[in-house]
DNA sequence: GACGATTTGGACTTGACGGTCCAGTTACGC
DNA sequence: GCGTAACTGGACCGTCAAGTCCAAATCGTC
């Protein structure tokens, strides 16, 4: 059989070359595409030959639903700490920043799991429904937050903070994608902005006109 | 020289051969991505030989171009009457449910050109300039409707007419986006009606509440 | 130190794919 | 009606790409 199966486990040395594969297909597979990065292209990439391709994944897709996971955890964990405590619009604005920044450092590329789903939704199930998990768990993560406020009492309740987090979370990929075409971050800003002034809306106190937003905040963060 | 440059007018029988060739380029394109779709794909669909597509079109990418026009006629095409004339609150939710049935009937695949966007906007510049100026007819499109509502004085001066379209294009492509990924039309309702509250927001009277939405009217439409 | 499991190297196979080229057929213009 | 341009057919080529297979090297365990 090839390609191990995750019940073996694997020496320090197999694992971290298990691991440089997926960085480095992650990477090409960000700036390309799936169909467009070839295997010869992530071994030359990784440092690998054909057969350790083979030892640790049966195929190229198997690789490519270990990117999707790869590309999750990363999504995940480059919004934090904002993500994980989006419990008030000034942590919304942050998070929003970040996104912002996020994308500008990746050179204005899209998000990773957005070009994933958009390539392979149609395609491939399996495919599929990890990436629609990744955004279930991202907009569980959003949703986590609105509704902290709205057990709190700032966020109305008649507010559905499912339904809220889906929307501003379209609002992330809507932005992301059309800034990736425009070549220029305005359009993830304005939806970002869009979605959180919609989350402001169903705040229980008025909250600060849009326009009146605070001036950026110095920033000490690299 | 293969591939007929656009001075040389083709004959009728030539130009439905070239249009048939786009049609399934389009079709097939759509469903599967552009790398996923060979070109013996495209002849047996469109029931020609190797030697016409190459009368036609110069290779691969040329076709390619041609979709994305073709797909922009027909994003265009089909959101009317509604995108020509997005100048009331009922208008955009009439927009709104039919870019939501539209996605329906094609199957919750996402949208044609932002999946052309997503899988051709890193790596090709000439598809990227086309994908982006597709995206910006469709802004302009509701642009339009939102600066008409300005000038009838409905919607507030300090409303930016063309930041409030591109985010709810925005808007648009995320939730067909999330859509697509998990085979539900809800996150694209979701996404939209947050968009056109977000445009209900500026507006100069007080919007009816959202939740107080009419119920959807009878639908005389095919 | 030996044995065996794991990791690694790379040649090779097979089929797909974009594109070229030669030639036949159709129909358009004069 | 004829000549020719436009359109069409399909064989063929070179390269790419996923995947297979044999074998050597390394290192972990006993």
């Amino acid at each position: 059989m090839s390609g191990l199966d995750s019940s073996r486990p694997l020496t320090a040395r197999g694992a971290a070359t298990r691991a440089r594969i997926v960085e480095a297909a992650a990477d090409l597979i960000y700036g390309h595409g799936v169909e467009r990065t070839s295997l010869d292209d992530v071994m030359a990439a990784a440092g690998v030959s054909k057969s350790q391709l083979y030892h640790y994944f049966a195929d190229k897709d198997a690789l490519v639903l270990e990117v999707i996971t790869l590309q999750t955890e990363r999504a995940m964990g480059a919004q934090q700490p904002h993500l994980g405590a989006l419990d008030s619009l000034p942590a919304l604005r942050s998070w929003r920043d970040a996104i912002v920044r996020l994308n500008k450092v990746a050179r204005i590329r899209g998000c990773p799991l957005g070009s994933l789903a958009s390539e392979l939704a149609n395609d491939s199930e399996e495919a599929r429904k990890r990436l629609a998990a990744s955004f279930g768990m991202w907009s569980d993560s959003i949703e986590r937050g609105l509704a902290a406020m709205r057990a709190r009492g700032t966020l109305a309740p008649s507010a559905d903070p499912h339904e809220l987090a889906v929307a501003v979370l379209g609002a992330v990929q809507g932005g992301l994608l059309l800034a990736k075409t425009t070549r220029t971050n305005r359009p993830l800003e304005l939806a970002l902005d869009m979605a959180i002034d919609h989350v402001a809306r169903h705040m229980t106190s008025p909250p600060e006109h849009p326009q009146q937003r605070p001036p950026p905040r110095s920033r000490k963060d690299r």
